[in-house]
DNA sequence: ATGGCTGCTTTGAGCAGA
């Protein structure tokens, strides 16, 4: 089973990006971020073309979030929101059963400037996750949470930590909250197979931070124990980054066997 | 040390991203 993650930064924009995406590496289970269109505006033909049908969760101008799946495949149980009993007037999550796996789109907040509102908004966003993580989700069974969690969570995830290190990305704050939503039980898929730098996911469209390597690793795939001992390899399509109009994030690739 | 780009919007300067 392949589960990818990529925040596409505008559905719109990237929908001939995806389409591609999807015939090259048609992976099961797609986790989309940053859609940026009402559900009305998704583009369901093009996806439908391409061999897959989407669930999503949007919203107009920003945020919004999606799960795709391949044409056939039983896509179950589907929930929006962390279901708290709490509105959050931004689409960040999405979750569904998908071939005997609770998969959870999710787009964190990014947390504008340190000490901001924005920032606080994270910060109690984060909180919300972990307590949707503990008592919406059955961690002892299969569950992989995807998405642009917006936080490296150490220097090996930062090209040039000295430059993000007071950044919303990688405070230390930050990356206490990442260990934290680990410690419920789930696994940073990547690290199992990658130890050294990277492999990063996003690079800023400005400072041309792509072609000087100024790239972070803040797009992740979490899974839970039962799922995890399964993961066979992980890695980023870099290739996605390069081109005409690429998203400032690239997909992240995880395959469990 | 900053901003440099990109996509969005009551179409066009300002917000947001990260």
């Amino acid at each position: 089973m392949k589960i990818a993650t990529w925040n596409v930064n505008s559905v719109r924009v990237r929908e001939p990006r995806l389409v591609a995406f999807l015939g090259r590496e048609q992976p099961d289970v797609l986790c989309l971020q940053e859609l940026k269109v009402v559900d009305d505006d998704f583009p369901h033909e093009a996806v439908r073309a391409a061999g897959y049908e989407a669930v999503t969760f949007g919203q107009k101008t920003y945020n919004g979030v999606g799960i795709l799946a391949k044409a056939g495949t039983k896509v179950e149980n589907v929930s929006r929101t962390f279901e708290d009993g709490d509105d959050d007037p931004q689409a960040r999550v999405i979750a569904a059963d998908v071939l005997g796996v609770r998969v959870v789109s999710i787009y964190v907040p990014n947390g504008g400037d340190v000490g901001s509102e924005k920032w606080a908004y994270k910060q109690s966003w984060l909180k919300r996750l972990r307590t949707y993580a503990s008592s919406r989700l059955d961690l002892s069974g299969k569950v992989a949470i995807c998405g642009d969690i917006n936080i490296a969570p150490e220097a090996r995830d930062v090209a040039k930590p000295d430059r993000w290190k007071n950044s919303v990305l990688f405070h230390p704050e930050m990356t206490a909250a990442f260990q934290e939503l680990l410690a419920l039980g789930l696994v940073d898929t990547a690290r199992i197979h990658h130890s050294g730098e990277g492999p990063f996911t996003w690079w800023d469209y400005r400072m041309l931070a792509f072609p000087k390597g100024d790239g972070l690793r803040i797009d992740h795939i979490f899974a839970s124990k039962a799922l995890a001992s399964s993961c066979s390899g992980v890695r980023v399509d870099r290739d996605e980054r390069k081109g005409a109009q690429p998203s400032d994030h690239a997909p992240l690739i995880a395959v469990f066997s």
